[in-house]
DNA sequence: AGATCACTGTACAACCTGCCCAGTGGAAAA
DNA sequence: TTTTCCACTGGGCAGGTTGTACAGTGATCT
């Protein structure tokens, strides 16, 4: 016999083989097309086409190592939430992109602030970091948090099973 | 001529080679072992045993498929702060995980909060995840701000870089 | 009905992987 | 100093995988 997807195909930008061979990557990362395929009883060049759109689309971005900052010796994740000056987001931003070890910034609402993500080697090392941001040009209240465990590490798994 | 590594091999958890191979496959994550070796110009052999020990040391943990939510039809993410009752915070992390649009929950410093990463498709469907979040037995208070951008998207390329 | 599309199943050459081994030289231990 | 240890090199081999192509089938769209 031959096909039986698209019978849903509405505006959805997953299917469920989609989602499927992706929680299957999402556990074994380093599968290959052809694994894949056996394991979820199609035919290869299925596989492959399914990836190719994914990519196309812009859904699936890569698969970037991923690594453990514990492992590598930051065993400090912390939080910060800043104040800026009016104004001064783009600036405030580089700024803090310059530094290593902020991993990630958002800018929220709320009064204009950014939600900063970074990490530390130790205690010292942390207030080294949180001095950096502060000495930023433009930001001019900061609170952080320490992270003392992650109850849900970052996960996207559920948004996929639910998924047909 | 045989060996020039190991001159450096303090107490760093990596070395340079290390990071350049990390480095190398956050940008060009399907190339494999053999690729690996001719572009850092060393044995195919000595990829094969760093790759090997990097995940034996628990720093390479995978290549986890890197979904962009966006284009998954979750256009919005939001940070929540939550503050529980007391002692619940297990209890309360529990009820969360339940949450398909909750992405990531830490325990932070602060007064016994936790702090959350969700997604939702559109601001009425944020409203509902709000809600259920609301809804978990020992939540307390919750405040909201939605990510309006990402000056600086996860990354931990810096950390490589520094490194030798 | 005809065109279109997704999927199947098959095929083939080129390539890569996992694995093994001998040899070399630097660093640490004896 | 000599020996041992260790990481890296470079080579080889069998088996599996990839990229690519193509014909065939059935469901959906026009």
């Amino acid at each position: 016999m031959a096909s039986d997807g698209q019978a849903e195909h509405s505006d959805q930008v997953l299917d469920g083989l989609d989602a499927r061979l992706l929680l299957l990557l999402t556990d074994e990362p380093r599968l290959g097309v052809l694994e894949c395929s056996r394991r979820l009883g199609v035919a290869r060049g299925t596989v492959q086409a399914r990836l190719d759109r994914l990519v196309a689309r812009g859904v699936l971005t890569g698969f970037p190592p991923a690594l453990d900052l514990a492992a590598m010796g930051y065993g400090l994740t912390a939080f910060a939430v800043l104040e800026i000056a009016q104004g001064r987001r783009q600036e405030v931003s580089e700024g803090l992109a310059a530094i290593n070890e902020v991993c990630e910034v958002h800018a929220t609402t709320g009064q204009g602030d950014l939600f900063v993500r970074m990490v530390a080697r130790s205690n010292d090392d942390l207030q080294h970091v949180i001095d950096e941001i502060v000495d930023v040009p433009g930001v001019q209240r900061l609170s952080t948090s320490i992270a003392l465990s992650t109850p849900v590490p970052p996960r996207v798994r559920p948004l996929l099973e639910r998924i047909r």
